[in-house]
DNA sequence: CTATGTAAACAAC
DNA sequence: GTTGTTTACATAG
């Protein structure tokens, strides 16, 4: 089985103690597919009753810290649940929900909570939803809850390896920048600690009003200028299309309906932001559809598998480094457009600098100029590689390795090592519902207690487990 | 310094 | 005119 699908709930409940204690948990994981019962070391899991700190959470990593494909493998239906545990009141204690709760992971989930927040408890309900793919088309959303004190609901989206983490409307500006603290890396811990949990209650309660007050009220007339990035914007867009590709005027359809960038028809600089971005940033690979002969060939832009596993990155970690985008194989027009870029380039800063001073003429001269220069620069791009013909479908941004006929195969490894490429040292500390696939009976959702190191992590397409494959509601209520 | 947005040149289509 | 690539520059934090 290579595909998880679950329909699973995790949820840590409170329940509110007459005694000076207020919060109980209850940690508790119901999945609802089918297969044999299940053993978690000796213990049926139909059965699982336990305290906190949870063993059978513990449990379900790897026996061996450094692996997730030595996850525990566990199979279907299962029933987990955690016998109330309690915590310290709230009031008095420094503990923090990071020091008390279970840790929980999830991929590509990887900056939630963010980075600014703080893990003191909070009164109320704070419930975590993993949004599926294409379930909504803003599906990072804080939502409060009504109908109790405190609650909110959170749907981290699932785009993001490092920082680009909200969706259009839904990101707040103190949490662009995803940091990811050394104590993430630490061993397995019973810490709850979606690691960059730091925000103090009242913090959380404030940021959260603030998000809230975006996520419902947010909209082009009233806060302009609030999306995202484009990048992040665009891998939204290309993550919840059908199919998972769009063309380019598609992209500004979506950009148009769901983006105040879109909204702005007095300009096409947000149509050139977009190309760029999508030129320039590895995470998007465009895919040339050929038509019937004779018809003119579509071209769609789709995110990369790595994009899928990790989210977007920042353009702009690629565009000023060499070879940030590489390919094993390219369709003819992209060397030139490369090398038309690299005069656009040249020239636009020449006519910048030089605009009104310098006569059509010398103006010529001075592009011919720096067309030389451009030209005797060695091109980056491999272009002796060709793919197998007939080729239906294949990916014509000159940078990427994969095409239809490709895409299965490209190496992990080369031509496109998006860590090194993108200078992805500091790895999401939130990493991890892992599934170990590998084997019969593998059908595991394996909570992780803390990040592994992206060195020991599988392929990403074989081992781990993307937001959109777990396909979960991942509920924390506290 | 980094991230982001934008303008622009350019060639191919 | 559109698309894709590239460079340059401005701005915010």
């Amino acid at each position: 089985m290579d595909h998880l699908v679950v329909s699973q709930d995790l949820c840590v409940d409170s329940t509110p103690s007459p005694q000076e204690t207020p919060l109980q948990y209850t940690l508790k994981r119901t999945e609802t597919t089918t297969s044999s019962p299940t053993v978690l070391n000796g213990t049926p899991l139909s059965n699982l009753r336990h305290h906190y700190p949870c063993p059978a959470v513990e449990h379900w990593v790897s026996p061996g810290p450094n692996s997730p494909t030595s996850m525990m493998p566990c199979q279907t239906p299962w029933v987990m649940e955690t016998s109330a545990f309690t915590l310290a009141s709230f009031h008095s204690s420094p503990l923090s929900m990071s020091d008390v709760l279970p840790r929980f992971f999830f991929s590509c989930d990887s900056d939630w909570p963010p980075s600014s927040m703080a893990s003191d408890l909070i009164p109320g309900q704070l419930r975590l939803g993993s949004s599926r793919i294409n379930e909504s088309r803003n599906s990072s959303e804080w939502m409060r809850e009504s109908n109790k004190n405190v609650s909110y609901v959170l749907k981290p989206d699932r785009y993001t390896a490092a920082s680009e983490v909200f969706g259009p409307h839904q990101r707040p500006s103190s949490i662009l920048t995803t940091t990811y603290p050394a104590a993430a890396l630490t061993p397995p811990s019973p810490a709850f600690s979606v690691s960059s949990c730091q925000m103090s209650s009242p913090a959380i309660k404030s940021e959260l009003d603030r998000i809230d007050t975006r996520a419902t009220s947010a909209n082009a007339e009233d806060e302009p200028n609030i999306d995202p990035p484009y990048s992040t914007l665009i891998y939204q867009a290309l993550r919840d299309a059908p199919g998972k590709k769009l063309s380019l005027q598609e992209i500004y359809g979506w950009f148009e309906e769901n983006t105040t960038k879109g909204k702005d028809r007095s300009s096409k600089g947000w149509q050139n932001s977009i190309r760029h971005n999508l030129s320039m940033n590895a995470g998007f690979e465009a895919v040339r559809v050929e038509k019937a002969p004779g018809k003119k060939a579509l071209n769609y832009w789709r995110l990369t598998d790595e994009a899928i596993a990790n989210g977007i990155q920042s353009t702009t970690r690629y565009r000023k480094q060499a070879n940030y985008k590489k390919t094993v194989g390219s369709d003819p027009p992209a060397p030139q457009r490369q090398r038309s870029g690299a005069k656009g380039g040249k020239a636009t800063k020449i006519t910048a600098k030089f605009r009104g001073l310098m006569n059509q003429d010398e103006l010529r001269k001075e592009r011919h100029h720096q067309r030389l220069v451009s030209q005797r620069r060695p091109h980056k791009t491999l272009h002796g590689q060709h793919y197998p013909s007939p080729v239906a479908a294949a990916v014509v941004s000159r940078f990427h390795a994969s095409g239809s006929a490709t895409s299965l195969t490209r190496p992990s490894a080369e031509p496109f090592d998006l860590g090194s490429i993108v200078g992805n040292t500091d790895p999401p500390s939130c990493t991890a519902i892992f599934c170990d696939m590998a084997g019969p009976g593998s059908d595991c959702l394996a909570m992780e207690t803390g990040f592994l190191g992206w060195g020991s992590l599988p392929p990403f397409s074989h081992g781990l487990l993307t937001g959109a494959d777990i396909s979960a509601d991942v509920q924390l209520a506290v």
